[in-house]
DNA sequence: TATAAGGCTTCCAGTTACGGGAAGGTCAAG
DNA sequence: CTTGACCTTCCCGTAACTGGAAGCCTTATA
């Protein structure tokens, strides 16, 4: 299979796959007799892997160990576990964060008239602060 | 004033300053006789003004279109609130989103032991997909 | 069969918003 | 006069790719 068909049973970009490859997250892809990479149902498989762990707010270091974990039959799940709790206290802290501001955004916008005149409590505060 | 005392007054980093001049996101300071950098109380609004917006999570280049309507004393205060409610919405997107990784992580978690043994419901999930 | 379109390859550059660190000038203190 | 703490510019590295150029390979069509 040619990469642009991996890219589409994956959800992973030929560009991406060329990068992952290039960075040793995923082994090379076989090539064809013409230099074309050569991907079989395993490299789809752990090309999916990738996919779903990153949409999983994982980073590639992450994915990298996560990879080796599903490839060592002997590992501890308490290792996988401990991974998936720090992601998501990265997580919850984001949101967090991400609230804090979104309020006081809200808050601004709520006292700001947004009409044609220049009054705007918005920039008052970035200005002042205050 | 010199760079480390103005980075001190408005928790913008030296390196962040310098940065931000060179992008022309705000006006080059005046050069003392030695060549240092001499900043004034106007550049230290500024550069307040900066460190909030981008604390709020505004990007450079929202910046600097806030900080042009802040120096523009006919804008209207429509186009600022605007901004801030396109920053909103970006935000809660985000907020969504990871809640719902979140979610997905969290139910992972549970279903996994975290013991010596190998059997983990979190790679098999990212396995499979499933 | 010639050729054009499209896929593949590699490599380089750009993205965001800086931080780190080198090489070298400047300043205040002892 | 030297030390150490500043300051300057310049270049590299970050994360995780995407875009684009230059140049093969393949397939379809005229």
């Amino acid at each position: 299979m040619n990469i642009s068909q991996a890219a589409e049973q994956t959800g992973v970009s030929a560009k991406a796959i060329r990068y992952y490859e290039s960075i040793d997250l995923i082994a090379p892809a076989r090539r064809a007799g013409n230099g074309y990479r050569d991907f079989n149902d395993n490299d789809i498989h752990m090309l999916r892997f990738v996919a779903r762990a990153r949409g999983l707010g994982f980073s590639v270091a992450e994915v990298s160990d996560l990879l080796a974990l599903y490839q060592d039959h002997d590992r501890a799940s308490a290792q996988v576990r401990g991974m998936a709790q720090g992601a998501i206290s990265r997580i919850e802290e984001k949101i967090a964060e991400l609230q804090s501001i979104s309020t006081v955004l809200s808050d601004l916008v709520e006292r700001c008239q947004g009409d044609d005149r220049p009054n705007c409590p918005i920039l008052d505060d970035l200005a002042g602060g205050a």
